[in-house]
DNA sequence: AGCACGCCGACT
DNA sequence: GTCGGCGTGCTC
């Protein structure tokens, strides 16, 4: 029996080797299992991917030892990984990573064992003080003399394997309160005093050190829990029931055949309950003995949605966030494999957890880009979870009340299975929406930036205690900054895109790669003191805000403001410590503000003039999210300012008519093959020299010259020249990925380095 | 990608 | 002499 395995750290290799099994574990090796193997005469540590009878390959050696017990992952996920290398252009290693976590491949760790002390050098002789010693970086400069030795038999090396074991998680609890000098420790009494169990980790990062807390803890003012599993929740005895269903919802979830696979979009208006419908779903295969995965953009994880399953589900949910350390995502894992977990609620990566009777994937808010992993290596969740439910035969529902033009398309094909919701089940009407023609603003002498409108939309919430969001998506004070007298605009030396001006911290800064100058007062190109600021951002908005409405409260929400910390301001809006909230993107997704009964949206349209075919989806999506924030409580209003109110994509976010904004943009994908009717590839190819790139993106173009496939292009990059880095876009349009398998091999074969990206 | 080997130049 | 620089070649 031979075993195809790849072996750790070859990563530039990309390729299995083969070796022979020997007889004694030709029943118990399987596939997922980790063997050790004389690899170029070094112990290895490999993972075997598959089991066969015969290799190519003459004089194999043969497998030294394996490792597991069991598979450290199943054969689904390795199909997976196969997947990710096929369709998503991924190295073997690359691809292994997005499945298991890297705690679960070994750590080796060499010994050296000293034979006969005598004939060393003295040197070495120090550094090695023991009978076994550590090998480490010192040695390294004596590798030639310790070779030598091992060959003599001097010296021994000896590879240990480490198995990781689940480690216990310490937690500290308030016990009584003692006196004492120490600040720190009263500090740390303090802290614990109205929590329930914390880890150790969390009170490392807040500043407490092992010492303190070992301290205290003597001191009896703490009490500690050894746990496995990490407690989450103070819910444990809520008895939660799920409201029941109205005849709308009950029909849904009646057309979901749980016991084959089938894609269904699950698609009703903001408020319409369809995260009920997929609760249920989930109660009734919990029942059966089955397991769900729920997926959810990152940032709805911290916000209600994580809460209202705890509720619901309790001990038996498993949340997974990218916060989770490797040792705490194990943990999760174990409670997995242990069959005490029965829902996860995670990110795209939750998909990769070791379920053993999955019986639904969800993926919430469908349209999300956040489902595609944009650094190597590439995937898209959606297309993974399809693939996953395919290989478990069970429904994979896709939820959205914007789901995207693609999937409304394939649902109107019947290729998914379309489940809509029309009926708001709570009694809040659709905010009221005001179209604001900002030329029409200019013909009446009006230049601010907020249009007479708004300013009465917002004096009036305002009135009414109620917050106003205004969203305007570009972070800093001016998106450009241009001399009046010759008209140059200062640019980033690194991206050649405009620099961003940021009032807050006096500095001109580059969004794409981060470049930070000086403000300017003179021209650099013509010396004119004329400067001049155009286009707007948040800050520049907060500033005109200030200056008319004085006394109202106002937050700005930008990533610059935010940093990682939303749920800081989202409890300060949540408690109403603020009026007017200032913010990008940031503020448009999942998070429910319940007296928020105006949006104001400064530029409606600026989404629209972003050159890839899917902008006016973009934008549409964006508008229909930011406006959704309106009126989650009461009846709100939203006001669009824009300079084009005939475009469709205004009109129709306006009335939140999804239907006639889908029957618009599939006229016009159809017109020109975009997707869904053809798949579209996006090549880039970068290089410092701009003649370089150009050269090779042409090489790559002759190459694929051959296939069945619309080829267009090279063409400059959105952003031409980013990080000194000149780049080249050229787009495939095809049918079926069969038309473009040839790719792979083409693109191994390439000398420079193709970055891929699906549209 | 690692890592050993091997062939040259510059120093204790 | 010997260390150590990195070009070359190999990995079941």
């Amino acid at each position: 029996m031979v075993c195809e395995v790849i072996i750790d750290k070859t990563k530039g290799l990309n390729r299995t080797f083969d070796y022979l099994v020997p007889k004694e574990l030709e029943e118990i090796i399987k596939v997922g299992m980790r063997v050790v193997v004389d690899f170029n005469n070094r112990e290895k540590l490999g993972l075997v991917l598959k089991l066969k009878e015969e290799s190519s390959f003459k004089e194999l050696k043969t497998v030294i030892s394996l490792i597991d017990l069991e598979p450290i992952v199943s054969n689904d996920m390795l199909k997976l990984v196969f997947y990710l290398e096929k369709h998503y252009f991924a190295t073997l290693e690359d691809a292994i990573s997005v499945v298991i976590p890297s705690v679960l491949k070994y750590k080796t760790e060499t010994i050296i064992k000293v034979n006969d002390r005598t004939k060393l050098s003295s040197k070495l002789n120090e550094l090695l003080t023991k009978e076994l010693n550590e090998y480490k970086k010192e040695l390294r400069i004596y590798q030639k003399e310790i070779n030598e030795a091992i060959k003599l038999n001097y010296l021994e090396l000896i590879n240990k394997y480490k198995k990781t074991k689940l480690g216990v998680i310490k937690y500290y609890k308030y016990l009584n309160n003692i006196v004492v000098k120490g600040k720190k420790i009263n500090e740390l009494l303090n802290y614990l005093k109205d929590k329930y169990y914390v880890s150790i980790k969390t009170l490392n990062e807040l500043g407490f050190s092992n010492q303190v807390i070992n301290r205290c803890l003597s001191l009896g003012g703490i009490r500690e829990l050894k746990k496995e599993v990490i407690v989450e929740n103070t819910y444990l005895n809520l008895n939660y029931e799920l409201p029941t269903l109205n005849e709308e919802q009950e029909k849904a979830l009646n057309k979901i055949d749980i016991n084959n696979y089938k894609t269904y979009l699950l698609y009703g208006v903001t408020g319409s309950g369809k995260t009920l419908v997929y609760l249920k779903l989930i109660e009734k295969l919990i029942k059966e003995g089955k397991e769900a995965i729920v997926l959810v953009p990152e940032i709805m994880l911290t916000s209600q949605i994580a809460a209202l399953f705890k509720q619901i589900f309790k001990e038996s949910l498993a949340l997974i966030h990218s916060k989770l350390t490797e040792r705490e995502k194990l943990s999760v894992y174990e409670r997995i494999k242990k069959g005490e977990v029965k829902i996860v609620l995670g990110p795209r990566s939750a998909l990769f957890v070791p379920f053993n009777n999955l019986g639904v994937i969800i993926i919430d808010e469908e349209q999300e880009k956040s489902y595609i992993q944009e650094q190597n290596p590439t995937y898209d969740a959606r297309v993974l979870a399809a693939e996953l439910a395919k290989m478990q035969n069970i429904p994979l529902l896709l939820v959205s009340a914007t789901p995207r033009i693609i999937s409304f398309y394939k649902a109107l094909n019947k290729e998914y299975e379309l489940l809509t919701l029309t009926k708001r089940a709570t009694l809040v009407n659709m905010p009221k929406s005001i179209v604001v023609d900002m030329r029409e603003e200019l013909k009446n002498k009006n230049v601010s930036t907020i249009s007479n409108a708004l300013q009465e939309e917002i004096k009036n919430t305002l009135e009414n205690n109620k917050q106003v969001i205004i969203f305007i998506n570009k972070r800093g004070y001016a998106s450009a900054v241009m001399c009046r007298d010759c008209g140059h605009i200062i640019t980033c030396p690194n991206c050649s895109l405009p620099l961003t001006y940021h009032r807050n911290r006096t500095k001109l800064i580059c969004h794409l790669c981060g470049h930070e100058e000086e403000q300017i007062n003179i021209c650099p190109q013509c010396g004119s003191r004329k400067i001049r600021y155009v286009g707007l951002g948040t800050e520049k908005i907060t500033a005109d805000l200030v200056r008319l409405f004085p006394k109202a409260r106002i937050l700005r929400v930008d990533s610059d403001s935010v940093g990682n910390d939303y749920n800081y301001y989202y409890q300060k809006i949540n408690n109403n410590e603020v009026d007017i909230i200032v913010g990008t993107q940031m503020l448009a997704k999942g998070l429910d503000f319940k007296d928020v009964a105006l949006v104001g949206i400064i530029n409606a349209d600026t989404g629209l003039y972003y050159p890839t075919y899917d902008a006016y989806e973009n934008n549409f999506m964006l508008l229909e999210q930011v406006s959704g924030r309106s009126g989650r409580k009461d009846e709100g209003k939203v006001v669009f300012q824009t300079y084009n109110p005939d475009n469709y994509v205004i009109k129709y976010a306006s009335n939140n008519n999804y239907l006639a904004f889908y029957n618009e943009e599939i006229k016009k994908r159809k017109l020109l093959d975009n997707p869904p009717f053809k798949q579209l590839l996006k090549l880039t190819v970068s290089d410092v020299l701009d003649t370089k790139a150009l050269m090779n993106a042409n090489i790559l173009i002759d190459k694929l010259k051959n296939l069945n496939i619309t080829i267009l292009g090279p063409s400059e990059a959105i952003y031409f020249k980013n990080n000194n880095k000149y780049n080249y876009d050229i787009y495939i349009k095809f049918i079926d990925f069969s038309d473009i398998s040839y790719l792979n091999q083409i693109i191994k074969d390439l000398d420079f380095y193709v970055k891929i990206n699906y549209l």
